[in-house]
DNA sequence: TATTTATAATTAACATGTGAACTATTTTTT
DNA sequence: AAAAAATAGTTCACATGTTAATTATAAATA
């Protein structure tokens, strides 16, 4: 007898539900939150792989960014773009990227409203040390599929995303 | 000439990045970003749709959770295990709920460290008047997908969960 | 050129979630 | 039965995110 999955009580939940209901839209309303529950894991199980370097997803990805950029070096604007997070958010990740040492904030010379945000030497060494592993992670993740599974759970991830995606607006486009 | 997705600027990065890092498990770490982006907007999507109700997609779930219940009536602790979420955050939604008064608090007959949390009149009135709304949102959402599209999707997901689930701790089960 | 408008970053207030510590009960063990 | 352990709910402190308002600067326009 296989140990439930965390997923069971909500299942029983909605088997319940959809005899009261007959005409609810039983599959959507799982696959809904199936994604969600999904979501939740992953994330855990990212945050609790970052969390012996001061890591979380949220500056781990900022991290990222900003070493993907040229120079290292990286408006908040721009990297509140690069993320999809709010202005106000990116000032405060960059408050406690800076407070760490591993981001350094600069006045730009072009624009004097403008900030510019650099990996320190400490920030892009972690950034090197911490790739590698998150790399295997991602791979262990995912080789839970096969090639052709790869394959179509991005297309149909990239099809959701059709349905929903919504224009860009902004004006930080680099 | 068609707008860019919301996902492009991540796009971006990303093909630069691997232009780097040869070695990068460049499809994985875009499923990772992509998931992570479609959540967002699902997410965004049912808040905006929800909030003209005063709920959100949490206070609503614990809505539809205790509406599942035999007699409309759940314990806290039940609750958290069937929304998978602490119990501290169950204290606060239903501080939420009864405040707005679609749900009341009433100390459990069997158990006196039990309490017993319940729908009102209001309460199963607006889930009855949301419910099918919410069910149209879900079937627009999902018919982006043929029937064997939610057959796969589903599959990999359920595949993708087994990768990650934990075992189920806790001693709130019914 | 002077005025208006837009942009960049921040602050303040608040929304939503978590874990640790606490209180009150119930259950288990000795 | 008394002591110990477990369980239910709450409060507190804090993590992580958002929107609205504010300040400074740059760009557009009249």
């Amino acid at each position: 007898m296989n140990p439930l999955s965390s997923f069971q009580p909500f299942e029983s939940k909605i088997e319940e539900f959809a005899n009261h209901h007959p005409d609810a839209p039983k599959r959507e309303i799982i696959l809904n939150r199936l994604y969600y529950h999904v979501f939740k894991l992953v994330s855990e199980r990212q945050n609790h792989q970052l969390s012996p370097f001061g890591l979380n997803s949220s500056s781990w990805f900022a991290l990222i960014m900003i070493h993907s950029t040229p120079d290292n070096a990286i408006n908040p604007c721009n990297l509140s773009y690069a993320m999809v997070s709010s202005r106000t958010n990116i000032t405060r990740l960059s408050d406690e990227l800076v407070e760490k040492g591993w981001v350094e904030r600069h006045a730009s010379g072009e624009d004097r409203r403008k900030i510019v945000l650099s990996l320190t030497q400490a920030g892009r060494q972690l950034v090197e040390a911490v790739l590698p592993l998150q790399w295997q992670h991602y791979r262990e993740l995912w080789s839970v599929f096969n090639a052709v599974e790869l394959e179509q759970f991005e297309f149909l991830l990239r099809k959701l995303l059709g349905r929903i995606d919504l224009p860009m607006g902004g004006s930080c486009e680099e």
